[in-house]
DNA sequence: GTCTATAATACGATAGAC
DNA sequence: GTCTATCGTATTATAGAC
């Protein structure tokens, strides 16, 4: 791997871990195992550099949404495994992490990517909500739009009451909430209980 | 108000806007428009200053959480308005904020009151849920402790798709869909639809 | 391409006068 | 209690040698 390279990934790990403003150029420089002179060669600065690396986060989010939500099997199974395959829960949402960061939502170059990643998810998970409905599976009067954003918000809200706990527990324990709330939304599921 | 009550208040507001990594000491005595010597007198530092802040927080959050969930009305409304009535969505959580902070995470002092206010909201949260449940009102199929942290995912999740979008649109939209999810759980939904 | 040297500014805190 | 001066370190870059 080049330095190029390097640079990219280990901006991508400090920005999940430390955020923009925690992030100094001489932390990235250190772990990338590069001098200064090469950073400033290959970018023109923090800013250009953290932009390449929010942008393959971006990248890497939608890649496995995408591939999770695109499955087989129903709507609801791949929503299900959209939310459950999630290795990584005390490191939070990467994008999710850089909404937070007053410099990232100031500067629109950073912000864009993050503000198009979670609406291409939310358009996403619609999609799939839609398409359950429109097999059947879920009930017509789930409003795909609202849902989608309630998915999305408890994903990103998982990872937050996990780094409050210091456990991933609290993760589990809102998507099962989630989860058992749109089981009850199927069809299915209505005919059992009546 | 006297030079440590602005101190505090000023650290709350920049905790808030930049987190504790991003908020110095300097900015912190300009807001409060208190000079150096000033705060050190009333705190031994950053760290002790953020304590007293971030206690603050949680006290306010605290109290308009029990407000709401302690009000009049059945248990689904009390949850509601708790979600409704959010005038800050852009500004986000006080303290979900500061769950990402990496200083903070690692300063048990720091952590400590953000851990144990959100595992008070969760709590809470479940025993409305409870209350409701043994009312008649909510199905006995859902799970108070699930869905109390489903609850709270989508509020801490909303505010991040909020500010990612630069709109309090996908915080309203989340809620709407958490909040029909729940309705249908009602015994009323549920008759009605069989 | 990568290195070292240097610079201007900011950070977080201390010292000591008043 | 509050002020100004000062300190050592870190930040974000630029310059110029190699």
């Amino acid at each position: 791997m080049d330095a190029r390279e390097r640079l990219i990934t280990s901006t991508q790990a400090l920005l999940w871990e430390r955020g923009y403003v925690g992030t100094s150029p001489k932390a990235i420089q250190q772990r990338a195992g590069v001098g200064q002179g090469s950073m400033y060669h290959h970018f023109a600065g923090k800013s250009d550099l953290a932009l390449a690396a929010i942008q393959r986060c971006a990248e890497q989010i939608r890649a496995f949404a995408e591939d999770r939500l695109s499955g087989s099997g129903g709507a609801y199974e791949r929503i299900e495994s959209f939310l459950l395959n999630e290795r990584d829960v005390l490191r939070g949402c990467q994008l999710g992490r850089l909404t937070q960061d007053p410099e990232i939502v100031a500067n629109p170059d950073l912000h864009r990517p993050v503000d198009e990643t979670f609406d291409w998810l939310r358009r996403r998970l619609a999609t799939v909500l839609a398409e359950g409905q429109a097999s059947g599976e879920f009930a017509p009067q789930l409003d795909p739009e609202d849902v989608a954003a309630t998915i999305a918000g408890v994903m990103q809200g998982g990872y937050v009451l996990a780094k409050a706990a210091g456990s991933d527990e609290p993760y589990f324990c809102a998507i099962r909430g989630i989860l058992g709330m749109l089981a009850l939304q199927t069809i299915q599921a209505r005919r059992a209980l009546s």
